[in-house]
DNA sequence: AAAATTAATATGTAGATACTTATTTTTGTC
DNA sequence: GACAAAAATAAGTATCTACATATTAATTTT
Protein backbone atom coordinates (compact mmCIF):
# COMPACT_ATOMS: atom_id res chain seq x y z
CA UNK A 1 0.00 0.00 0.00
CA UNK A 2 2.74 2.33 1.24
CA UNK A 3 6.84 2.51 1.29
CA UNK A 4 7.95 0.19 3.59
CA UNK A 5 7.61 1.62 7.32
CA UNK A 6 5.25 4.11 6.58
CA UNK A 7 2.37 4.25 8.01
CA UNK A 8 -0.74 4.59 5.59
CA UNK A 9 -3.82 6.48 7.05
CA UNK A 10 -6.11 3.15 6.62
CA UNK A 11 -3.38 1.36 8.93
CA UNK A 12 -4.03 4.28 11.55
CA UNK A 13 -7.71 4.01 11.40
CA UNK A 14 -7.04 -0.21 11.51
CA UNK A 15 -4.86 0.49 14.76
CA UNK A 16 -7.43 2.96 16.27
CA UNK A 17 -10.66 0.62 14.80
CA UNK A 18 -9.06 -2.86 16.67
CA UNK A 19 -7.85 -1.10 19.77
CA UNK A 20 -11.76 0.22 20.02
CA UNK A 21 -12.55 -3.44 19.18
CA UNK A 22 -10.55 -4.54 22.18
CA UNK A 23 -11.55 -2.53 24.67
CA UNK A 24 -8.35 -0.12 24.65
CA UNK A 25 -10.43 2.40 24.11
CA UNK A 26 -13.65 1.96 25.67
CA UNK A 27 -17.64 3.25 24.36
CA UNK A 28 -17.45 6.80 25.97
CA UNK A 29 -13.52 7.07 26.69
CA UNK A 30 -11.51 9.82 25.18
CA UNK A 31 -8.85 8.96 22.72
CA UNK A 32 -5.26 10.33 23.38
CA UNK A 33 -5.20 13.91 21.31
CA UNK A 34 -4.46 13.32 17.04
CA UNK A 35 -0.97 14.47 17.86
CA UNK A 36 0.25 12.31 20.91
CA UNK A 37 -1.25 9.46 18.61
CA UNK A 38 0.74 10.64 15.65
CA UNK A 39 4.25 10.74 18.23
CA UNK A 40 3.26 7.35 19.06
CA UNK A 41 2.40 5.40 15.87
CA UNK A 42 5.46 7.48 14.07
CA UNK A 43 3.44 9.24 11.07
CA UNK A 44 1.77 12.71 10.71
CA UNK A 45 -0.97 14.47 12.54
CA UNK A 46 -2.76 14.80 9.03
CA UNK A 47 -2.43 10.76 8.56
CA UNK A 48 -4.20 10.69 12.21
CA UNK A 49 -6.64 12.96 11.04
CA UNK A 50 -7.23 11.27 8.03
CA UNK A 51 -8.05 8.28 9.69
CA UNK A 52 -9.98 10.05 12.46
CA UNK A 53 -12.08 11.29 10.20
CA UNK A 54 -13.15 7.71 8.44
CA UNK A 55 -13.98 6.70 11.91
CA UNK A 56 -15.77 9.55 12.77
CA UNK A 57 -17.61 9.31 9.20
CA UNK A 58 -18.43 5.66 9.98
CA UNK A 59 -20.06 6.41 13.19
CA UNK A 60 -17.41 4.75 15.53
CA UNK A 61 -16.16 8.00 17.29
CA UNK A 62 -17.11 11.72 17.69
CA UNK A 63 -14.61 14.08 17.61
CA UNK A 64 -15.23 18.21 19.05
CA UNK A 65 -13.42 20.98 18.65
CA UNK A 66 -11.02 21.39 22.14
CA UNK A 67 -13.46 18.35 23.06
CA UNK A 68 -11.31 15.26 21.88
CA UNK A 69 -12.13 12.64 20.38
CA UNK A 70 -14.70 9.87 22.02
CA UNK A 71 -15.76 6.42 21.54
CA UNK A 72 -19.33 6.48 20.58
CA UNK A 73 -20.86 5.90 24.00
CA UNK A 74 -24.35 4.68 22.53
CA UNK A 75 -23.15 3.18 19.18
CA UNK A 76 -25.39 2.39 16.49
CA UNK A 77 -25.30 0.29 13.08
CA UNK A 78 -24.82 2.81 10.51
CA UNK A 79 -25.58 1.29 6.79
CA UNK A 80 -25.36 3.46 3.87
CA UNK A 81 -28.25 2.32 0.72
CA UNK A 82 -28.05 3.12 -3.05
CA UNK A 83 -31.72 3.32 -4.28
CA UNK A 84 -31.12 3.71 -8.50
CA UNK A 85 -33.46 4.51 -11.18
CA UNK A 86 -35.77 2.21 -11.21
CA UNK A 87 -35.25 0.88 -15.10
CA UNK A 88 -31.41 0.24 -14.43
CA UNK A 89 -32.24 -1.58 -10.84
CA UNK A 90 -34.24 -4.19 -13.67
CA UNK A 91 -31.97 -4.33 -15.91
CA UNK A 92 -28.79 -5.17 -13.97
CA UNK A 93 -31.01 -7.49 -12.44
CA UNK A 94 -30.77 -9.34 -16.21
CA UNK A 95 -34.31 -8.48 -16.86
CA UNK A 96 -36.30 -6.51 -19.26
CA UNK A 97 -37.84 -3.35 -18.42
CA UNK A 98 -41.11 -1.89 -18.97
CA UNK A 99 -43.04 1.34 -18.24
CA UNK A 100 -46.49 1.51 -17.81
CA UNK A 101 -48.09 5.22 -17.06
CA UNK A 102 -51.88 4.38 -14.78
CA UNK A 103 -52.81 7.76 -14.02
CA UNK A 104 -51.86 11.74 -14.29
CA UNK A 105 -53.54 14.54 -13.21
CA UNK A 106 -53.10 17.97 -11.76
CA UNK A 107 -54.31 17.86 -8.35
CA UNK A 108 -54.00 19.88 -4.61
CA UNK A 109 -52.14 17.33 -2.50
CA UNK A 110 -53.82 16.33 0.35
CA UNK A 111 -52.33 17.31 4.20
CA UNK A 112 -49.73 14.00 4.45
CA UNK A 113 -48.51 14.46 0.88
CA UNK A 114 -48.01 18.33 2.07
CA UNK A 115 -46.35 17.06 5.50
CA UNK A 116 -43.57 15.10 3.69
CA UNK A 117 -42.46 18.06 1.78
CA UNK A 118 -43.31 19.63 5.27
CA UNK A 119 -45.46 22.30 4.07
CA UNK A 120 -48.79 23.04 5.06
CA UNK A 121 -50.07 24.32 2.12
CA UNK A 122 -49.88 23.89 -2.19
CA UNK A 123 -51.13 24.98 -5.16
CA UNK A 124 -52.08 22.15 -7.00
CA UNK A 125 -49.07 19.32 -8.03
CA UNK A 126 -48.72 16.71 -10.64
CA UNK A 127 -49.94 13.60 -9.48
CA UNK A 128 -48.43 10.06 -11.07
CA UNK A 129 -49.32 6.98 -11.10
CA UNK A 130 -47.29 4.38 -12.88
CA UNK A 131 -45.82 0.58 -12.58
CA UNK A 132 -42.43 -0.36 -13.43
CA UNK A 133 -41.89 -4.02 -14.88
CA UNK A 134 -39.54 -6.39 -14.49
CA UNK A 135 -40.02 -9.35 -17.84
CA UNK A 136 -43.13 -7.81 -18.04
CA UNK A 137 -44.47 -8.59 -14.34
CA UNK A 138 -44.82 -5.24 -12.58
CA UNK A 139 -42.31 -4.93 -10.22
CA UNK A 140 -42.93 -1.59 -8.57
CA UNK A 141 -45.77 0.55 -8.39
CA UNK A 142 -45.03 4.33 -7.50
CA UNK A 143 -47.35 7.04 -6.53
CA UNK A 144 -45.34 10.25 -7.16
CA UNK A 145 -46.69 14.13 -6.88
CA UNK A 146 -44.77 16.76 -8.45
CA UNK A 147 -43.99 20.33 -8.02
CA UNK A 148 -44.86 22.20 -10.74
CA UNK A 149 -43.21 25.08 -9.66
CA UNK A 150 -39.94 23.97 -9.24
CA UNK A 151 -40.45 21.25 -12.08
CA UNK A 152 -42.64 23.00 -15.01
CA UNK A 153 -40.24 21.02 -17.97
CA UNK A 154 -42.46 17.78 -16.41
CA UNK A 155 -45.20 19.22 -17.84
CA UNK A 156 -43.82 19.04 -21.31
CA UNK A 157 -42.72 15.27 -21.19
CA UNK A 158 -44.81 12.65 -22.45
CA UNK A 159 -44.84 10.74 -19.38
CA UNK A 160 -46.57 7.51 -20.99
CA UNK A 161 -43.70 6.96 -22.56
CA UNK A 162 -40.62 7.81 -20.48
CA UNK A 163 -41.12 7.93 -16.83
CA UNK A 164 -41.20 10.56 -14.47
CA UNK A 165 -38.75 8.47 -12.12
CA UNK A 166 -36.61 8.88 -15.21
CA UNK A 167 -36.66 11.92 -16.23
CA UNK A 168 -36.49 13.24 -12.75
CA UNK A 169 -33.44 11.69 -11.58
CA UNK A 170 -31.53 12.61 -15.09
CA UNK A 171 -32.61 16.32 -15.04
CA UNK A 172 -33.77 17.48 -11.52
CA UNK A 173 -30.97 17.10 -9.20
CA UNK A 174 -31.82 17.88 -5.97
CA UNK A 175 -29.91 19.32 -2.89
CA UNK A 176 -31.68 17.32 -0.11
CA UNK A 177 -33.32 13.85 0.32
CA UNK A 178 -35.52 12.12 2.77
CA UNK A 179 -35.80 8.11 2.66
CA UNK A 180 -37.80 6.48 4.47
CA UNK A 181 -38.61 2.90 4.81
CA UNK A 182 -42.10 1.11 6.09
CA UNK A 183 -44.73 -1.76 5.31
CA UNK A 184 -48.09 -1.91 4.34
CA UNK A 185 -50.70 -4.43 3.30
CA UNK A 186 -51.29 -4.35 -0.35
CA UNK A 187 -54.86 -2.72 -1.23
CA UNK A 188 -56.56 -0.64 -3.86
CA UNK A 189 -54.66 0.94 -6.73
CA UNK A 190 -51.96 -0.75 -5.03
CA UNK A 191 -52.72 -4.45 -5.04
CA UNK A 192 -54.42 -4.02 -8.23
CA UNK A 193 -51.43 -2.54 -10.21
CA UNK A 194 -48.72 -5.21 -8.75
CA UNK A 195 -51.65 -8.08 -9.82
CA UNK A 196 -51.24 -9.27 -6.43
CA UNK A 197 -53.77 -10.26 -3.28
CA UNK A 198 -55.12 -7.71 -1.60
CA UNK A 199 -53.51 -8.07 2.46
CA UNK A 200 -49.28 -9.43 1.24
CA UNK A 201 -47.51 -7.77 2.78
CA UNK A 202 -45.36 -5.03 0.93
CA UNK A 203 -41.53 -2.96 1.35
CA UNK A 204 -42.20 0.65 1.06
CA UNK A 205 -39.86 2.89 -0.02
CA UNK A 206 -40.46 6.72 0.09
CA UNK A 207 -38.33 9.22 -0.85
CA UNK A 208 -38.98 13.24 -1.52
CA UNK A 209 -36.87 15.63 -2.78
CA UNK A 210 -36.00 19.57 -2.46
CA UNK A 211 -33.83 21.76 -4.36
CA UNK A 212 -33.05 24.54 -1.45
CA UNK A 213 -36.26 24.61 0.24
CA UNK A 214 -38.32 24.02 -2.64
CA UNK A 215 -40.29 20.66 -2.90
CA UNK A 216 -39.25 19.04 -6.15
CA UNK A 217 -41.20 15.29 -5.66
CA UNK A 218 -42.25 12.96 -3.57
CA UNK A 219 -42.98 9.15 -3.95
CA UNK A 220 -43.84 6.09 -2.28
CA UNK A 221 -43.04 2.68 -4.03
CA UNK A 222 -44.57 -0.26 -3.74
CA UNK A 223 -42.09 -2.88 -4.47
CA UNK A 224 -43.57 -6.40 -5.38
CA UNK A 225 -44.01 -9.18 -2.65
CA UNK A 226 -40.28 -10.53 -1.60
CA UNK A 227 -38.36 -7.52 -2.47
CA UNK A 228 -35.76 -6.61 -0.29
CA UNK A 229 -33.32 -3.67 -0.29
CA UNK A 230 -29.85 -4.48 1.08
CA UNK A 231 -26.87 -2.36 2.25
CA UNK A 232 -24.11 -1.33 0.27
CA UNK A 233 -20.11 -2.83 1.17
CA UNK B 1 -15.90 30.00 7.62
CA UNK B 2 -12.33 30.92 6.66
CA UNK B 3 -10.41 34.25 6.59
CA UNK B 4 -11.78 36.33 3.91
CA UNK B 5 -10.94 35.80 0.21
CA UNK B 6 -9.63 32.22 1.02
CA UNK B 7 -11.86 29.29 -0.01
CA UNK B 8 -12.42 26.70 2.35
CA UNK B 9 -13.24 22.80 1.10
CA UNK B 10 -16.87 23.53 1.60
CA UNK B 11 -16.99 26.06 -0.96
CA UNK B 12 -15.08 23.93 -3.41
CA UNK B 13 -17.86 21.50 -3.16
CA UNK B 14 -21.00 23.55 -3.25
CA UNK B 15 -19.34 25.09 -6.37
CA UNK B 16 -18.82 21.90 -8.02
CA UNK B 17 -22.23 20.54 -6.61
CA UNK B 18 -24.26 23.77 -7.84
CA UNK B 19 -22.15 23.38 -11.68
CA UNK B 20 -23.38 19.35 -11.56
CA UNK B 21 -26.87 21.21 -10.77
CA UNK B 22 -26.94 23.39 -13.54
CA UNK B 23 -25.62 21.08 -16.22
CA UNK B 24 -22.06 23.11 -16.26
CA UNK B 25 -21.02 19.33 -15.82
CA UNK B 26 -23.64 17.45 -16.99
CA UNK B 27 -24.16 13.43 -15.82
CA UNK B 28 -21.52 11.18 -17.63
CA UNK B 29 -18.94 14.52 -18.38
CA UNK B 30 -15.82 14.41 -17.27
CA UNK B 31 -14.51 16.96 -14.65
CA UNK B 32 -11.02 19.35 -14.85
CA UNK B 33 -8.69 17.92 -13.80
CA UNK B 34 -8.47 18.84 -9.92
CA UNK B 35 -5.29 20.92 -10.34
CA UNK B 36 -6.54 22.76 -12.99
CA UNK B 37 -9.97 23.51 -10.43
CA UNK B 38 -7.68 24.51 -8.10
CA UNK B 39 -6.27 27.13 -10.25
CA UNK B 40 -9.39 28.36 -11.81
CA UNK B 41 -10.46 28.51 -8.36
CA UNK B 42 -7.48 29.84 -7.18
CA UNK B 43 -7.00 27.50 -4.25
CA UNK B 44 -4.91 24.55 -3.44
CA UNK B 45 -4.87 20.98 -5.04
CA UNK B 46 -5.18 19.55 -1.60
CA UNK B 47 -8.42 21.88 -1.13
CA UNK B 48 -9.95 20.75 -4.34
CA UNK B 49 -9.27 17.07 -3.58
CA UNK B 50 -11.03 17.10 0.10
CA UNK B 51 -13.69 18.79 -1.95
CA UNK B 52 -14.13 15.86 -4.39
CA UNK B 53 -13.88 13.57 -1.49
CA UNK B 54 -16.66 14.42 -0.29
CA UNK B 55 -18.47 14.36 -3.82
CA UNK B 56 -17.50 11.17 -4.26
CA UNK B 57 -18.38 9.63 -0.79
CA UNK B 58 -21.79 11.24 -1.66
CA UNK B 59 -21.86 9.25 -4.62
CA UNK B 60 -22.60 12.44 -6.98
CA UNK B 61 -19.31 11.82 -9.12
CA UNK B 62 -17.12 8.62 -9.72
CA UNK B 63 -12.93 8.72 -9.29
CA UNK B 64 -10.56 7.35 -10.84
CA UNK B 65 -6.84 7.61 -11.21
CA UNK B 66 -5.42 8.85 -14.47
CA UNK B 67 -9.51 7.78 -15.12
CA UNK B 68 -10.14 11.83 -13.77
CA UNK B 69 -13.32 12.42 -12.28
CA UNK B 70 -16.62 11.77 -13.67
CA UNK B 71 -20.26 13.35 -12.68
CA UNK B 72 -22.43 9.38 -12.05
CA UNK B 73 -24.01 8.67 -15.67
CA UNK B 74 -26.60 6.85 -13.53
CA UNK B 75 -27.46 8.74 -10.60
CA UNK B 76 -28.26 6.81 -7.17
CA UNK B 77 -30.35 7.97 -4.40
CA UNK B 78 -27.53 7.25 -1.38
CA UNK B 79 -29.36 7.36 2.12
CA UNK B 80 -27.62 6.26 5.47
CA UNK B 81 -29.27 5.04 8.32
CA UNK B 82 -28.49 4.85 11.71
CA UNK B 83 -29.88 1.93 13.53
CA UNK B 84 -29.59 3.03 17.28
CA UNK B 85 -29.90 0.29 20.67
CA UNK B 86 -33.36 -1.05 20.98
CA UNK B 87 -33.44 0.41 24.52
CA UNK B 88 -32.27 3.56 23.48
CA UNK B 89 -34.41 4.09 20.56
CA UNK B 90 -37.47 3.15 22.59
CA UNK B 91 -36.06 6.09 25.43
CA UNK B 92 -35.34 8.65 23.29
CA UNK B 93 -38.99 8.73 21.88
CA UNK B 94 -40.04 9.81 25.18
CA UNK B 95 -41.07 6.07 25.99
CA UNK B 96 -40.34 3.23 29.14
CA UNK B 97 -38.29 0.56 27.51
CA UNK B 98 -39.25 -3.10 28.63
CA UNK B 99 -37.75 -6.82 27.66
CA UNK B 100 -38.69 -9.86 27.41
CA UNK B 101 -36.97 -13.33 26.80
CA UNK B 102 -39.12 -15.36 25.04
CA UNK B 103 -36.69 -18.80 24.41
CA UNK B 104 -33.23 -19.06 24.57
CA UNK B 105 -32.12 -22.39 23.10
CA UNK B 106 -28.57 -23.84 21.26
CA UNK B 107 -29.48 -25.47 17.81
CA UNK B 108 -28.04 -25.87 14.53
CA UNK B 109 -29.11 -23.00 12.53
CA UNK B 110 -31.34 -23.94 9.43
CA UNK B 111 -29.93 -23.30 6.08
CA UNK B 112 -31.57 -19.65 5.62
CA UNK B 113 -29.68 -18.13 8.60
CA UNK B 114 -26.64 -20.04 7.30
CA UNK B 115 -26.83 -18.29 4.20
CA UNK B 116 -27.18 -15.33 6.03
CA UNK B 117 -23.46 -15.20 7.21
CA UNK B 118 -22.59 -17.14 4.14
CA UNK B 119 -21.61 -20.14 4.92
CA UNK B 120 -22.92 -23.48 4.45
CA UNK B 121 -22.21 -25.68 7.60
CA UNK B 122 -22.28 -24.29 11.15
CA UNK B 123 -22.15 -25.50 14.71
CA UNK B 124 -24.72 -25.16 16.89
CA UNK B 125 -25.54 -21.32 17.69
CA UNK B 126 -27.24 -19.97 20.30
CA UNK B 127 -30.97 -19.32 19.27
CA UNK B 128 -32.49 -16.54 21.33
CA UNK B 129 -36.24 -15.04 20.37
CA UNK B 130 -37.27 -11.76 23.02
CA UNK B 131 -39.58 -8.59 22.65
CA UNK B 132 -38.65 -5.16 23.01
CA UNK B 133 -41.28 -3.04 24.88
CA UNK B 134 -42.21 0.75 24.87
CA UNK B 135 -44.52 1.64 27.41
CA UNK B 136 -45.31 -1.99 28.00
CA UNK B 137 -46.52 -2.24 24.28
CA UNK B 138 -44.26 -4.88 21.94
CA UNK B 139 -42.21 -2.50 19.91
CA UNK B 140 -40.00 -4.68 18.39
CA UNK B 141 -39.32 -9.04 18.30
CA UNK B 142 -36.28 -10.02 17.75
CA UNK B 143 -35.30 -13.48 16.33
CA UNK B 144 -31.79 -13.71 16.83
CA UNK B 145 -28.69 -16.57 16.24
CA UNK B 146 -25.84 -16.16 18.43
CA UNK B 147 -22.38 -17.82 16.38
CA UNK B 148 -21.41 -19.16 20.62
CA UNK B 149 -17.95 -20.05 19.27
CA UNK B 150 -16.92 -16.01 18.67
CA UNK B 151 -18.95 -15.06 21.66
CA UNK B 152 -18.47 -17.86 24.09
CA UNK B 153 -19.54 -14.97 27.00
CA UNK B 154 -23.04 -14.65 26.01
CA UNK B 155 -23.67 -18.04 27.34
CA UNK B 156 -22.94 -16.50 31.00
CA UNK B 157 -25.53 -13.80 30.67
CA UNK B 158 -28.54 -14.09 32.00
CA UNK B 159 -30.63 -13.82 28.91
CA UNK B 160 -33.67 -13.15 30.96
CA UNK B 161 -32.98 -9.67 32.65
CA UNK B 162 -30.61 -8.19 29.79
CA UNK B 163 -31.08 -7.99 26.15
CA UNK B 164 -28.89 -10.02 23.95
CA UNK B 165 -29.58 -6.68 21.57
CA UNK B 166 -27.81 -4.75 24.20
CA UNK B 167 -25.05 -7.10 25.76
CA UNK B 168 -23.65 -7.89 21.97
CA UNK B 169 -23.53 -4.40 20.55
CA UNK B 170 -21.84 -2.58 23.53
CA UNK B 171 -19.17 -6.14 23.94
CA UNK B 172 -18.96 -7.33 20.66
CA UNK B 173 -17.87 -4.59 18.15
CA UNK B 174 -18.26 -6.26 14.52
CA UNK B 175 -16.15 -5.28 11.44
CA UNK B 176 -18.81 -5.89 8.97
CA UNK B 177 -22.24 -5.75 8.76
CA UNK B 178 -24.83 -6.45 6.39
CA UNK B 179 -28.27 -5.06 6.90
CA UNK B 180 -31.62 -5.57 4.74
CA UNK B 181 -35.22 -4.17 4.85
CA UNK B 182 -38.14 -6.32 3.66
CA UNK B 183 -41.82 -6.76 4.52
CA UNK B 184 -43.64 -9.83 5.46
CA UNK B 185 -47.09 -10.54 7.02
CA UNK B 186 -47.30 -11.16 10.70
CA UNK B 187 -47.92 -14.90 11.61
CA UNK B 188 -46.52 -17.40 14.05
CA UNK B 189 -44.13 -16.60 16.61
CA UNK B 190 -44.19 -12.83 15.35
CA UNK B 191 -48.19 -12.16 15.44
CA UNK B 192 -48.59 -13.49 18.94
CA UNK B 193 -45.57 -11.73 20.38
CA UNK B 194 -45.71 -8.60 18.85
CA UNK B 195 -49.86 -9.37 20.11
CA UNK B 196 -51.23 -8.76 16.74
CA UNK B 197 -53.41 -9.92 14.08
CA UNK B 198 -52.05 -12.54 11.86
CA UNK B 199 -51.53 -10.85 8.45
CA UNK B 200 -50.52 -7.53 9.28
CA UNK B 201 -47.78 -5.84 7.55
CA UNK B 202 -44.37 -5.38 9.24
CA UNK B 203 -40.55 -4.26 8.29
CA UNK B 204 -38.40 -6.49 8.82
CA UNK B 205 -34.84 -4.95 9.40
CA UNK B 206 -32.43 -8.20 9.05
CA UNK B 207 -29.19 -7.33 10.56
CA UNK B 208 -25.80 -9.71 10.16
CA UNK B 209 -22.46 -8.99 11.36
CA UNK B 210 -19.12 -10.37 11.53
CA UNK B 211 -15.60 -9.81 13.31
CA UNK B 212 -13.02 -10.40 10.40
CA UNK B 213 -14.93 -13.67 8.51
CA UNK B 214 -16.01 -14.96 11.94
CA UNK B 215 -20.04 -14.81 12.51
CA UNK B 216 -21.07 -13.08 15.06
CA UNK B 217 -24.77 -12.67 15.30
CA UNK B 218 -27.50 -12.59 13.11
CA UNK B 219 -31.01 -11.12 13.72
CA UNK B 220 -34.61 -10.24 12.17
CA UNK B 221 -36.15 -7.69 13.92
CA UNK B 222 -39.93 -7.66 13.25
CA UNK B 223 -41.30 -4.37 13.84
CA UNK B 224 -44.32 -3.01 15.60
CA UNK B 225 -47.05 -2.09 12.58
CA UNK B 226 -46.33 1.30 11.78
CA UNK B 227 -42.69 1.26 12.04
CA UNK B 228 -40.78 3.82 10.01
CA UNK B 229 -37.06 3.61 9.48
CA UNK B 230 -35.89 7.28 8.30
CA UNK B 231 -32.40 8.28 6.70
CA UNK B 232 -30.52 10.49 8.44
CA UNK B 233 -29.69 14.24 7.43
C1' DA C 1 -1.58 -7.75 -36.36
C1' DA C 2 -1.23 -9.21 -31.63
C1' DA C 3 1.17 -8.97 -27.48
C1' DA C 4 4.18 -7.02 -24.39
C1' DT C 5 6.71 -3.09 -22.76
C1' DT C 6 7.12 1.70 -21.72
C1' DA C 7 5.63 6.30 -21.05
C1' DA C 8 2.31 9.64 -19.65
C1' DT C 9 -1.22 11.18 -16.59
C1' DA C 10 -4.65 12.22 -12.87
C1' DT C 11 -5.79 10.97 -8.57
C1' DG C 12 -4.14 9.19 -4.01
C1' DT C 13 -1.19 9.57 -0.07
C1' DA C 14 2.31 11.27 3.37
C1' DG C 15 4.64 14.84 5.56
C1' DA C 16 5.53 19.60 7.21
C1' DT C 17 3.98 24.11 8.59
C1' DA C 18 1.11 27.75 9.88
C1' DC C 19 -3.02 29.44 11.13
C1' DT C 20 -8.31 29.17 12.52
C1' DT C 21 -12.11 28.13 15.29
C1' DA C 22 -15.02 26.10 18.62
C1' DT C 23 -15.04 24.97 23.29
C1' DT C 24 -13.52 24.43 27.83
C1' DT C 25 -11.00 26.05 31.74
C1' DT C 26 -9.07 29.45 34.24
C1' DT C 27 -8.85 33.79 35.98
C1' DG C 28 -10.40 38.14 37.40
C1' DT C 29 -13.93 41.26 38.76
C1' DC C 30 -18.21 42.73 40.80
C1' DG D 1 -20.56 33.12 44.88
C1' DA D 2 -21.99 34.58 40.24
C1' DC D 3 -20.67 36.15 35.99
C1' DA D 4 -17.83 37.83 32.47
C1' DA D 5 -13.37 38.15 30.22
C1' DA D 6 -9.09 35.92 28.96
C1' DA D 7 -6.19 31.99 28.19
C1' DA D 8 -5.52 27.40 26.78
C1' DT D 9 -6.55 23.55 24.01
C1' DA D 10 -7.56 20.15 20.38
C1' DA D 11 -9.53 19.55 16.22
C1' DG D 12 -10.22 21.81 11.62
C1' DT D 13 -8.44 24.00 7.50
C1' DA D 14 -5.26 25.60 3.84
C1' DT D 15 -0.97 25.32 1.37
C1' DC D 16 3.28 23.29 -0.43
C1' DT D 17 6.09 19.58 -1.68
C1' DA D 18 7.24 15.08 -2.98
C1' DC D 19 6.22 10.74 -4.26
C1' DA D 20 2.96 6.46 -5.11
C1' DT D 21 -0.22 4.02 -7.83
C1' DA D 22 -3.55 2.76 -11.01
C1' DT D 23 -4.85 3.28 -15.79
C1' DT D 24 -4.78 4.67 -20.17
C1' DA D 25 -2.18 5.62 -24.29
C1' DA D 26 1.80 5.03 -27.04
C1' DT D 27 5.49 2.39 -28.51
C1' DT D 28 8.15 -1.37 -29.36
C1' DT D 29 8.80 -6.17 -29.98
C1' DT D 30 7.36 -10.73 -31.41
Amino acid sequence: MTAPGRLSWTDVRDKIHSRILNRTYAPGDRLPRDEDLSLELGCARATVHRAMQDLSQSGLVERKRKGGTHVRAHPVTRATFDIPITRREVEQRGSRYGYQLVSCQTEVPPPPVMARFGIHQSPPMLHVKAVHLADNRPYIFEDRWIDTGSSPEILKIDLTTQSANEWLVLNKPYSRVDVRFYAVKAAGDIARQLAIATGEALLIIERTTWIGDRPITTVQSATAPGYQLASQG
